[in-house]
DNA sequence: GTGCCTGCAAACTTTTTGCAGTGCG
DNA sequence: CGCACTGCAAAAAGTTTGCAGGCAC
């Protein structure tokens, strides 16, 4: 380790977040990753989720998600894709194909230079368009 | 009007708020939105933007985008677009073209039944890509 | 044993609500 | 003139920070 930077520990807590995204079928909220997380570990703060979330962020493993005005978490490095929100259900699936080509470094229409992307889509998962 | 509803006046402040919007060059933040106001309407207060934010909101005259976690607001109405979102100076841009085929009713790959969708690119805009 | 990490509580920030006065219709 | 609307301030909700004790290493 370089000088002048410190340790990072390995902890339960740490453990039991990182385990609850990773095991998850979507992105999760901050309020959803405690819920879970407290199965595990009752005592879990508040507190603590935020720290670690903002931690793994800085460590690339985890990344935000924004979606309909709240930031929910997933883990990174599973490759490109996108989220499905169910308008009736409200629950985030994951997407693992990309209805989009828009390779970084594309140039769109008015001299916009592309990056990244986003794309979400809205509408009824399979269980709800079934049941409804 | 129906027994029972209420009326909706027409304000100085719904006004300003209003035209604010309608003059934005993309959508505004909840912040944003008051500030501008308050050039026209200095002694406007933040819960009055919030209150007449959802009042638009409820009557389909705006509608509020959803972008790295903030919510902004923007008229709606002015047919299908998406967003660019500047990495470098963190303005929104709205584009009027879409590079998606995905008419409502589509079925995405998994059973997903598509109501609607949501494209946000982010990288340059074309003076950040000029200058930087 | 050292010092990073945690839980609790307090501090902040953002959004909502209560209330008395204001002004639209 | 009645009652919806506004500004202010307090309350509620969401996020961050300070601190004393606990635990990883």
């Amino acid at each position: 380790m370089l000088p002048g930077m410190t340790a990072t520990r390995s902890t339960r807590q740490r453990d039991v977040i990182s385990r609850v995204l990773d095991g998850a079928e979507g992105p999760l909220t901050v309020g959803e990753v405690l819920r879970r997380a407290q199965t595990d570990l009752p005592g879990l703060g508040i507190a603590t989720v935020y720290r670690t979330l903002k931690l793994l962020t800085e460590q690339r493993r985890i990344h935000p998600v924004a979606l309909d005005g709240e930031t929910l978490y997933e883990p990174s490095g599973r490759g490109h894709h996108h989220h499905f929100s169910c308008t009736s259900c409200h629950r985030v699936f994951t997407l693992h194909s990309c209805p989009l080509s828009l390779p970084a470094g594309s140039v769109y229409p008015g001299g916009f230079v592309v990056e990244a992307h986003e794309v979400t889509l809205y509408g009824r998962c399979p269980q709800c368009a079934a049941t409804g």
